[in-house]
DNA sequence: TCTCTAATTGCAAGTCTATTGCAATTACCA
DNA sequence: TGGTAATTGCAATAGACTTGCAATTAGAGA
């Protein structure tokens, strides 16, 4: 499992270090995505001494690669970071109240994507797709 | 038009000020969703001196009443608003070259948001949807 | 029209997220 | 083992946005 993510940071000129390690390790064991101050508590809190402009560069270096997804939630101010590798891509939903985000295991986008294309001219790359509301628990 | 608009901040305990008209009127003109700081400038340029800081309080009453409609776009790292009052729920597309921002004129989420609904049981209020690529003269 | 109150505004300062410069450290290939 | 390039921490900075507060303004009622 590893063995590919050293092999994709090397591809790009970068190496696989006990910094990074420990930012994936966070990320492998959290079924949400964190922002980079959350990562960075959670770091401390495993007693792993990491700058937090340090958290910062190396998911930039990890989403740059393409092993981290960056996601931005409607109008929470801040990025947050999970594991892409070897996950399904996917959306996300959260509560307006508590916060709570939940994955979506679906994209409904392809055909759309095409759609778009066609009418716009546009090439498309990326799609941001966020759902809120409010959770079973805050209804 | 505007009486309407009068109505709306009225009902929310709110007046419709010299100020509060020039923000509109210019979110009116522009056909792309501008930024605090680019309203800003446009304010100035038409020799209407408002206060960065109103701007930002301005959009943000116009947005809780639901006149303007407030949109991120990925990795953009400011907000945009563009007038929401009068058009249909819509979404973008913008060039990750020259910035270019077009409109989409459709919503293909209905279905998908009952689906969400079942699924998770969540109450689904909001959803963001963008899209970013190459625009027809950058590709 | 005048007055009074609450909403609005500008200015200064502050907050929060994220980035940059630079020197010290570390990884790893030859 | 040495040399070089990548990585890291620290300090400073940038940029978006917010808050406190006093001065101004709008407009409802007298």
């Amino acid at each position: 499992m590893h063995s590919t993510i050293n092999e994709d940071l090397r591809a790009a000129g970068h190496r696989l270090t006990r910094t990074r390690r420990a930012v994936l390790d966070v990320l492998e064991r959290t079924k949400y995505p964190l922002s980079a101050s959350e990562l960075y508590q959670r770091l401390q809190r495993n007693k792993v001494s990491i700058d937090l402009v340090t958290v910062y560069r190396t998911l930039t270096v990890l989403r740059d690669i393409g092993l981290v997804a960056q996601i931005e939630l409607h109008q929470e101010g801040q990025a947050r970071f999970e594991i892409q590798h070897g996950r399904e891509h996917h959306h996300h939903i959260r509560c307006q109240t508590c916060g709570k985000i939940a994955d979506l295991l679906l994209c409904p986008l392809k055909k759309i994507t095409a759609f778009i294309e066609k009418e716009t001219k546009f090439i498309v790359n990326e799609h941001t797709l966020e759902f809120s509301g409010l959770c079973p628990k805050c209804q």
